[in-house]
DNA sequence: TTGTACATCTCGGGT
DNA sequence: ACCCGAGGTGTACAA
């Protein structure tokens, strides 16, 4: 039994073949077709007939690409359950996944490629650089923050939302941290402004830093306007790679 | 000149040839592999040996799929550049993005498959039941707010960001609208909020009142403390099929 | 299931 | 180029 079964110009017995062995292994299925989409679910769609790529995998993830950007034009997500039926002559992949209510149609006007794809993985992706670890360095070092400053507890959910480090400054103050991986924007602001409102009531004297490596002009106007402020700090990158001798990428 | 090519259990001339004709043409390229994928930029990650199948689009979209979820587990953006190499006896898929620098290569340990695809496509999505058709449909129809609501303007930027829809209500008060095509949740009522107190200094009477088909209970609550207003809507759907006698999906 | 917030978010529109 | 916000966002995690 070979990893990959592929049929160039196949027939709709060969389609229908292929996609029912997919569907019923646990194989990746992926069809180059000139087709047609039709989506109705929590938006509605049509998509008129062209050439694209299909992906359907076996956790039930369903994949409709352009020949252009990174996003698929329609899709379904994991959990979806899929058939394939004819309908006047034409080979019709049908997505249906249950809350919401979504049903995802593509008519295979043309199969120029139909594979399976037995994929084995049991690797995931280590990944560095995120907001999670800015907390990490920052709990492990809080004087990146400022001296004297001591993190008391991460993503505390307050009555408004989830703070993702509360602590206290040098004069007891209680300090919120909204942190940011990248460039801090309005949203960051107003994300930091509830939290401190939310805890003014009980902590009058409440104060809340942005921890970013940069702002936007506008997040930097409304943070001053609000009395609220900034550390610039960026998200470390752990050195997890492992393999000996490696060159750096960049 | 065929649409698709495609060799199974290429070798690695194989390999780079269609490669190579993939990048010099229009074509999208696909290729199972057993791959290892090591990416540095906005950050940082590594992925240990697995099958993936891999999308080169002609734009520069690159994506590495493993066989679960919707999500590529890494990818490059249209716009970066791709060049294949032999290095050490291994093929190396090289992805270069240039501001932010970023890095994507994909060793190909052993090749399954590797597929050209001249996909033409003249086709864009049409989807409805988006804000913007919200945005429009209350312009339409303003008494869907409340009687007497007149909409003045639409995507109007105030200082600290960028109203839906300003209008005035029967008495005459400024009001903004927060339109939601789903569930609106708390950061959609910060955003209203933040609205509301940069217009109240000109317009101390001004009304905030976020629309969407339902609320989120955190967002009901910020919402009441807050004195901002609630009305449901839904997003409209319009029918846009064209195709005579089409049974509905749903 | 619902709520909440991150994301290498992507993408489009505006300035 | 930066800024801003939508998205059928998807995804993980906690209550």
């Amino acid at each position: 039994m070979s990893k990959v079964d592929a049929i160039v110009n196949p027939s709709q017995d060969d389609v229908k073949r292929l996609v029912d062995a997919a569907l019923s292994s646990e194989a990746v299925l992926t069809i180059f077709a000139r087709c047609r989409v039709h989506y109705d679910g929590r938006a509605k769609s049509e998509l008129g007939p062209g050439d694209r790529v299909i992906i359907i995998k076996p956790d039930g993830a369903f994949l409709i690409h352009q020949n252009r950007k990174r996003e698929p034009v329609n899709w379904q997500p994991p959990g979806s359950f899929v058939t394939i039926e004819e309908r006047d002559g034409v080979l019709v992949l049908r997505s249906v996944r249950r809350k919401p209510k979504e049903v995802l149609e593509v008519e295979l006007d043309e199969v120029y490629l139909v594979s399976v794809f037995k994929a084995e993985d049991y690797e995931e992706l280590a990944l560095t650089g995120s907001e999670a670890e800015m907390a990490e360095m920052i709990f492990r070092n809080p004087e990146l923050i400022e001296p004297g400053f001591k993190p008391l507890s991460r993503e505390k959910d307050i009555g408004h939302g989830i703070v993702d480090i509360l602590g206290r400054d040098e004069g007891g103050n209680l300090v919120v941290l909204e942190l940011k991986r990248r460039k801090a924007d309005l949203h960051a602001v107003s994300q930091l402004k509830r939290y401190v409102e939310a805890l003014r009531r009980e902590h009058p004297t409440v104060r809340g830093i942005l921890v970013a490596p940069a702002l936007t002009s506008g997040a930097k106007k409304l943070l001053q306007k609000e009395g609220l402020e900034f550390k610039k700090v960026e998200p470390p990158k752990r050195d997890r790679s492992g393999r000996g001798r490696q060159t750096t990428l960049l």
